[in-house]
DNA sequence: ACCTGAACACCGTTCAAGT
DNA sequence: ACCTGAACACCGTTCAAGT
């Protein structure tokens, strides 16, 4: 038994029922093992369930610099970004809500988005506050629309989404 | 005892250590009570909880219609939304992490959001959905930063804020 | 109506013992 | 090193019994 094996099934549990669904015990069912045995692989369900949100966190398929204006990669970077968090809906709401387990501003995607803000002509010391501002901005549409807090389906979403991120654009675009 | 007596002192033991952080039992304790007392005022601790957030809800102290330009309005409004969940952090996440537990557009902090937007001329069919995009947007914000997830004093968590404000009004203006 | 104690079916975790 | 069973200190909740 890895810690990898152990990590995807809680997984799968985290994003069948939350992270109150996930429990050692029947965790280590699932895995046809005595509850204590997960402990010497991982100190704590916190701890587990940390790991588990960092691997999340490192597998958004993040865009790279393709040489496309900064809007449409700041566009494209959102996307994956919601689209990662339907996919995942409890760990993202975990992460957001645990802001002790991740150091928000070392996840790959706030490198992406620094490195596009970058490209929009952001500089220096406005670069961390207007990261940190866009991002507490997109991750609140991101959340509500993971869990399925928003109205209509799927193109309704993708069209509000359009509409949140215009907004957003144009705002930036506004600060240079 | 009563549900009042309940409910206010269920609110502290959240504001206090989060949902996890109370327990039917610790309160029952508080309450110099059997922890099975609380069982005829209240049918399980999420309808508990559901019942704090509701109450919790209702007390955000809302600007009225005063006459001030909508952008003055909105920028009152969601400062009174940043304050209230800067007091009670916990309990506002958690609102909006369970979607299913109260209807977000019933709040009202959405009542006069959708009177603020109608004063800014958005009409019609278009209300609801900006509405939506902008609490959601907004909501991002909030909840981050009562979680303390942003760097930098109450000062700068201000200033980051009216950035984030001034950038969603122009972008509202530019809707119209 | 309201409160209680005992009990049930769960938790996360510690610890001593096994291989 | 890795796994195990028993045990501890908690949970939320049901139920029958009291007043």
């Amino acid at each position: 038994m890895t810690v990898d094996e152990i990590c995807s099934n809680a997984l799968r549990l985290m994003d069948e029922a939350g992270p109150e669904g996930l429990s050692m015990r029947g965790l280590a069912a699932e895995l046809g093992v005595n509850p204590m045995s997960l402990y010497h692989h991982v100190p704590s369900k916190e701890a587990l369930i940390g790991l588990v949100c960092s691997r999340v966190a490192e597998r958004v398929p993040l865009p790279s610099d393709d040489g496309a204006p900064w809007q449409d990669q700041l566009a494209e970077l959102a996307l994956a970004y919601l689209r990662h968090a339907q996919a995942h809906p409890a760990v993202w709401a975990y992460i957001h809500s645990h802001p002790e387990l991740i150091e928000d501003r070392r996840l790959p995607i706030r490198n992406t988005l620094d490195r596009v803000l970058r490209l929009a002509g952001v500089t220096g010391p406005e670069l961390r506050r207007t990261s940190d501002v866009l991002y507490a901005l997109v991750t609140g549409f991101v959340i509500t629309a993971a869990q399925g807090h928003l109205p209509g389906g799927q193109d309704e979403i993708d069209r509000d989404f359009g509409t949140a991120l215009r907004l957003i654009v144009s705002g930036v675009a506004g600060l240079s």
